[in-house]
DNA sequence: CCTTGACCCTGTAGCGGCCACAGGGTCCAT
DNA sequence: ATGGACCCTGTGGCCGCTACAGGGTCAAGG
């Protein structure tokens, strides 16, 4: 007797506040699994399905790619085994988005750079646009006819 | 006498550091005129081609969207124009990339705390799973059978 | 003069991670 | 029976390239 309680792709898509299509392109893409389905071939998912949902969710909200997020899904099925793996995975991408902070913030101080030497005259003295513009690249062009 | 120096679409990827096609790419969505053709169909590229690129590339480099870039050119052109325009694309630039840094910051805090509670004990008892499989979403699921 | 190999051309498909249709089917309340 | 809310599949689009495939062009060397 399946007496389980189970549920339509739109329910799911609003507890876990996902969209209908992204929950499908999960399945096509093998983070979520397929659902059995009803008679009028409706997905009909339960219990499980939200559980992987929110933790599928929650890692790419900490940014984790759908390939880590696969990985970690794998990893966390594997209950006996040491957890050193997600450790690892978490860790790398930890790495990533420090590097990433630290290349936002080169960004960020050669933009305020710029900004500040604008001295809000007229284009051709602009120093965003001459900034924009530098002294062109490595020599060795020139000689083509 | 059309006594221009010009070179090939080569040349000028090698002295931008661009791929050859990206060039192309360039010119079909509008961020660099097409040039001039040899009798072979070649692409003969001139000064002002390489001064243009080397803008574009510069512009990427410092994030701004090839939207923004075709922004930043026109307004570039119109060299009595006060500079006005230019300094509020840069300057909105600049405010997407602090939001961006300030939700980096926050997601590292994040990956942080998981990895620092990390016993490296078993994946049962990870606490990194844990947290990314967290108590279910908004209620409101299980009433339909 | 002919071949070789480096370059160039166009066009198309793919990446990640979805989102937004179009064109249908299903289900439930009225 | 009908309307409207939902569901289905499949396709194309977004950004900014990158990577082919399948050809053409050109200069140097034999």
């Amino acid at each position: 007797m399946p007496s389980e309680i189970s549920f339509s792709i739109g329910d799911l898509a609003k507890a876990t506040g996902t969209k209908v299509e992204t929950i499908r392109w999960y399945e096509r893409v093998g983070v979520l699994a397929a659902p059995e389905r009803t008679s009028g071939n409706y997905r009909a998912y339960g219990a499980e399905h939200l559980e992987r949902l929110s933790f599928v969710r929650r890692a790419r909200d900490l940014g984790f790619s759908l390939d880590q997020v696969r990985d970690l899904l794998q990893l966390a099925d594997d209950r006996n085994q040491p957890c050193d793996a997600v450790d690892r995975v978490a860790r790398e991408h930890l790495e990533k988005v420090e590097r990433k902070i630290a290349d936002l913030e080169a960004l960020r101080h050669e933009l305020r750079d710029l900004i500040g030497q604008c001295r809000h005259g007229t284009v051709a003295e602009c120093r965003i646009v001459q900034a924009l513009s530098p002294q062109f690249g490595p020599a060795g062009i020139s000689r083509r006819a």
